[in-house]
DNA sequence: TATTAATCTATTAAAACGATAGATTATATA
DNA sequence: TATATAATCTATCGTTTTAATAGATTAATA
């Protein structure tokens, strides 16, 4: 299951995706468009733009915007981004790699190396999944 | 990712479908090779059996036991049980299904249609993916 | 310089997770 | 029938994560 935090993500970079020009839009706007707690999103559009998804401007005219193209925005980079890892466990991820204390010999588990092959084709839905099809889906 | 829940759910399964002829083993023996918390483990076990994947005996000789065949034991089975929805998000799940509060129309939900395509997909690798898979994939 | 709007720091309530303790019930066998 | 064995039940508990809010600060514009 996604956080909600990962779930407000995609909405709001959905409701920038559809905006003209990728003109600025001011926070409370994108909070009351989309219905999501203002001072929550605050922090998750900080992030994406940390991350270099998205632009912002202060002062007047001011607000977030767009940089990267909806095409480029693949589901796994923003589930990553919030919810961590793809893998079903730290053992089978390759981003967040831990080892499992109760294993006594990692390349001889079963289960690590089942997680490793579902990673891999989980990972293959979500990196060809964009934001642009989310957008694409509406109406 | 899978709870610690689910994890040492799959090892005492895959230690139990290594047993040979099914015998019973007493918790403590499972909880002693598995290196997993023996008073956690129990309840673990307890909700294999209820669901029918485990059989139990009482008293001298007891112990638990395999009742389905490992190969009829699924992962998706498996994470459902202690994990929950295989689904993103409980608006795109068939078994879990929940609405979203800030969602004004469910059919018209980008992100919603999107994850319901990813649940089918991941449902596939999860289904056909089962404990008799993961106990060949030991050495 | 006043207004606007993002940014930063700090805190908090509630839920989920992981784990343990102790009492009870059922079964086998000596 | 008594005793040992082992699952089952009830209850509790600390920690971490999640979701959310409050208030102060900085930057940009007009």
């Amino acid at each position: 299951m996604l956080s909600k935090k990962t779930k407000y993500a995609f909405h709001a970079l959905t409701f920038l995706g559809k905006q003209p020009n990728n003109i600025p839009v001011v926070i409370s706007e994108i909070a009351n468009r989309t219905k999501l707690p203002k001072k929550f999103l605050e922090t998750i559009l900080l992030d994406l733009k940390k991350s270099g998804i998205l632009g912002s401007k202060m002062g007047k005219g001011g607000g977030y915007y767009l940089i990267k193209q909806t095409k480029d925005i693949s589901l796994a980079e923003i589930i990553r981004m919030f919810n961590g890892p793809i893998a079903l466990l730290p053992c089978a991820s390759l981003n967040y790699y831990e080892p499992c204390e109760e294993c006594e010999d990692e390349a001889q588990c079963g289960l690590n190396k089942m997680l490793l092959k579902v990673r891999e084709e989980t990972l293959k839905i979500l990196v060809n999944k964009t934001l642009f099809d989310i957008i694409s889906a509406e109406e």
